[in-house]
DNA sequence: ACCCAGGGTAACT
DNA sequence: AGTTACCATGGG
């Protein structure tokens, strides 16, 4: 059965959510109505004053954009325990509706690795065209292509992406993944460190990749990416160390930080 | 022409 | 263990 399907929360903004720089697949058109593809699914969904709203959407999919949204976790709580922190607290204040996605781990892995040393329009840019190229067909768009199917492309195939030094990296993830060098299912059960080491076998994944795809594939929070705009926060409000009320959560509070001193003076 | 962008690697002290 | 040039590409 084809229908809409409402969710009531005061802690879920689309445009924060799907359009901050966790996710790169999500666009909006002029009528508020997001659209894009994870887990080889396209959803349309709109925001709403009391919550949001799947569109056309099939039951059976239901639990898994629940999941993709991260509809179990309580963030009233987790902001609540953040205002400990003053920066933290008007931080999270404006942005509220912001949440950490569950999103496919090999999707994430290549995602964090084009963004190195890049710009988020142009990460945008690269990823649109490497699920054209390589991609399934998914409605009107193209799925993410999967592991095995990058594993057997060159550096040449890839060169019309123009993700640059970032090529070589790109294959050696795909290879390794689908290899089973690198155990991408298996750092579920995996503690962040573990994971983190499990991820760093990859060339190309560094400290700010690897807790990238732990945070916003593995919803491991305890990571805390370390970017070039937190670097800044981090040297000029906390250079004494991270408050602690930020607990087991440090990955939610950075993407609150990120995002807020990020659109400053916009 | 120069600097920067959700960094990492390799080659240096 | 801690710096630094270099890595492609494109926008400001």
């Amino acid at each position: 059965m084809i229908k809409e399907y409402s969710i009531k929360t005061d802690t879920l903004n689309l445009l924060q959510t799907l359009e901050g720089g966790q996710a790169f697949r999500w666009s909006h058109d002029d009528n508020g109505i997001f659209s894009g593809i994870a887990g080889g699914r396209l959803l349309k969904l709109r925001q709403d004053s009391d919550g949001i709203t799947f569109l056309d959407i099939q039951e059976e999919d239901i639990p898994r954009w629940l999941e993709y949204f991260d509809m179990q976790t309580d963030y009233g709580g987790i902001i609540d325990r953040f205002s400990a922190d003053e920066t933290l607290r008007l931080a999270a204040g404006e942005n509220r509706g912001l949440r950490i996605l569950r999103q496919e781990p090999f999707e994430t892995l290549i995602s964090f690795i084009i963004s190195q040393n890049n710009n988020i329009p142009r990460i945008k840019g690269i990823i649109s065209r490497l699920c054209e190229t390589f991609g399934e067909k998914c409605g009107d768009s193209y799925a993410f292509p999967e592991a095995k199917r990058l594993a057997s492309a060159t550096e040449e195939e890839l060169s019309p992406l123009r993700a640059g030094f970032r090529n070589r990296y790109i294959l050696d993830a795909a290879r390794k993944t689908a290899e089973g060098a690198v155990n991408l299912g298996g750092i579920y059960d995996m503690t962040y460190d573990e994971g983190k080491e499990e991820l760093k076998k990859i060339v190309g994944v560094g400290d700010k990749v690897a807790d990238c795809v732990l945070l916003f594939a593995y919803h491991k929070t305890e990571a805390f990416p370390m970017d070039v705009w937190i670097k800044r926060v981090v040297a000029e409000y906390y250079p004494e160390g991270l408050p602690e009320c930020m607990g087991e959560y440090k990955g939610i509070a950075q993407q609150y930080l990120f995002e807020y001193f990020r659109n400053q003076g916009k």
